[in-house]
DNA sequence: GTGAAAGCGCTAACAC
DNA sequence: GTGTTAGCGCTTTCAC
């Protein structure tokens, strides 16, 4: 079988026990014994047991990640920002993929509390703020990314929904925009509600009426946005601009558009959120809000660690980084049509 | 602190031997005990210590994955079936991202080997198949996608890189080109070497004479495919198509060309491999070999289960899958020019 | 500075 | 059908 402390310690004929504290870097070693175990353990290719290793020190060096989906860009960026920066201080990382299921979430969340993971790290979770809060109060250690909670001991990591929202807005504003649609994502999350309170703030801001017709909600996929565009075209609603609430929703409604004969940007502008790799090569190219995402990741790893490392909160619980409005083809045009007409009903 | 199994029985008024049978389906209890466990663990709360399990049971239920990016859709895709398949059999999931570095590979190798993982799934790996021997020969299971080992105990799941290269290449001829030009990736990785083989195939086929100066060596990168084009035309390279070895260098091709003027797919037709998702969205949309990327994680983790829970083999070790070829517009346009001139100099 | 021994929480043989 | 008990392989007091 697999070569075990004993076996070393028998080897270099020294105590488990010495053994162990060569392996941990405990100083009370001489110099001389830790050279003749270390020798020992190169000879005889020894690699500590991680289970036993696991109970004993009650801690597994892994920590879990739930998102709702790996293969989207977004996450996928931020998993990596996780995994970089948990594997430089030697952490393992679990990926939970939870395809936007309540249940599996859950259900991931119990699977890793069992000692399996140290903390979890939850992206845009579906779940409650009062459940995430339940969960910390627990004493178990979880972060979040792309929210804020308020809870001493759950970290945060996101961007202002509401200040990139309203920049967005103010963007197509100052291109003579007045009439702006909103695709909104999941009705339930976090995300949707925020951006919708930018758009609106935005709109007051500018002294521009919010007409409630010019707001439809989707789920943040590609087909969202498009059934939500048609349905505002379906209706006859009068604008010409969209901020559609993330990149996907954007792509759905240039699906819309090109079915629909509609020129973006000449007769509608279209602005979405998260920088996906492909806003850039689509085209026009599309106007997006982009978000520092391996830095997200990044930054709730170190703050996780500090925690489960030294016991108390890292200094800043909430981390709110900057986003960056991106202005591409998609938004750049004469604001079309006298007002009053509404230019994206085909055949107008 | 957490309650545990002893915890339990004291208060089902059992034995932690009854408690764990419950827990483990073993079916020599009583309907009736099993109840009162049940009813116990319930209101406790009570969820098994994985240490504990793992180090009592020899095993972990995690699966760990190895990939060059994860932030790539190709390898995205793939975990995504893995993780979803996994998921399904009560695996777990570990991700390590090795940002195409050898050492790091290793790395995790030796990380995960320690009783962390019962079993690894190296897709696509920078070692050589004695490397990956030598793990298996150390009776660990591991099991590869995107490639194949001929080692008896190694699964292996992958789609066929020659024969769909004969495919890339046919199709291209079939369209009339003669001066067809293979954009490679990393010079040492299998894929490109596969896909080089089915490049040459083909054109022996065809009855095409083979140019040397036509090919060239990319890192499967955006920014290797343009760098290779780039090359390819400085040195005036007599060519009227290129088959790029992955999507990403075909993405390098359009932006070289978008610089060049020279017009996809008048002047120059192109085909990638992945049918990443972008490779629908640019324009002209891009010709490419659909990778079924999701089946492939899957498939992998059916055939290392299999082997984890009944101790031997799979029946087929070696699963290997059909890939579809795509056409789309990139590659559909009349053969440019007479023969002889070089139609993608810029300015001729 | 080093060794002996206890025990992390669970499962599986073996009794009964 | 259920209980008793002996470890899984490591870390960590506590002696010396």
């Amino acid at each position: 079988m697999d070569i075990k402390i004993v076996d070393v310690a028998a080897k270099a004929g020294v105590s488990p026990a010495t053994v162990s504290r060569v392996l941990n870097n405990n100083s009370n070693v001489t110099a001389n014994t830790k050279e003749k175990v270390m020798k020992v353990i190169e000879e005889l290719g020894y690699q500590p047991n991680a289970a036993a290793k696991n109970l004993r020190s009650q801690r597994s060096m892994i920590i879990g990640v739930i998102v709702p989906e790996i293969n989207n860009s977004y996450y996928a960026e931020i998993i990596k920002g996780i995994e970089n920066k948990a594997y430089a201080q030697k952490y393992k990382v679990i990926i939970c993929d939870t395809g936007n299921n309540k249940e599996k979430e859950l259900d991931f969340i119990s699977l890793l509390m069992n000692k399996t993971a140290d903390s979890m790290i939850l992206v845009t979770p579906l779940l409650s703020d009062e459940e995430l809060c339940h969960i910390a109060d627990m004493s178990y250690l979880i972060g979040v990314v792309g929210r804020h909670i308020d809870h001493h001991n759950i970290p945060c990591v996101y961007t202002d929904n509401v200040k990139f929202s309203k920049d967005v807005v103010s963007h197509l504003v100052q291109q003579g925009h007045r009439k702006i649609a909103f695709l909104s994502g999941y009705a339930d999350a976090v995300d949707s509600y925020e951006r919708l309170e930018g758009y609106l703030k935005a709109l007051r801001e500018h002294h521009i009426p919010f007409h409630p017709e010019l707001i439809e909600n989707g789920d943040f996929s590609e087909k969202g946005g498009y059934e939500a565009i048609k349905r505002l075209v379906e209706k006859q609603a009068d604008f010409t601009a969209v901020y559609a609430a993330n990149d996907e929703m954007a792509l759905g409604v240039y699906k819309a558009c090109a079915e629909l004969d509609i020129r973006i940007p000449d007769q509608l502008a279209v602005v979405g959120v998260d920088n996906n790799r492909i806003s850039r090569y689509i085209q026009p190219k599309l106007s997006t809000v982009s978000q520092p995402k391996i830095k997200m990741g990044r930054a709730i790893v170190e703050k996780l660690i500090e925690q489960l490392e030294h016991g108390e909160p890292s200094q800043e619980r909430v981390l709110v980084l900057d986003s960056e409005l991106m202005i591409r083809e998609s938004s750049l045009a004469p604001v079309p049509g006298p007002s009053g007409s509404s230019p994206v009903t085909p055949g107008s």
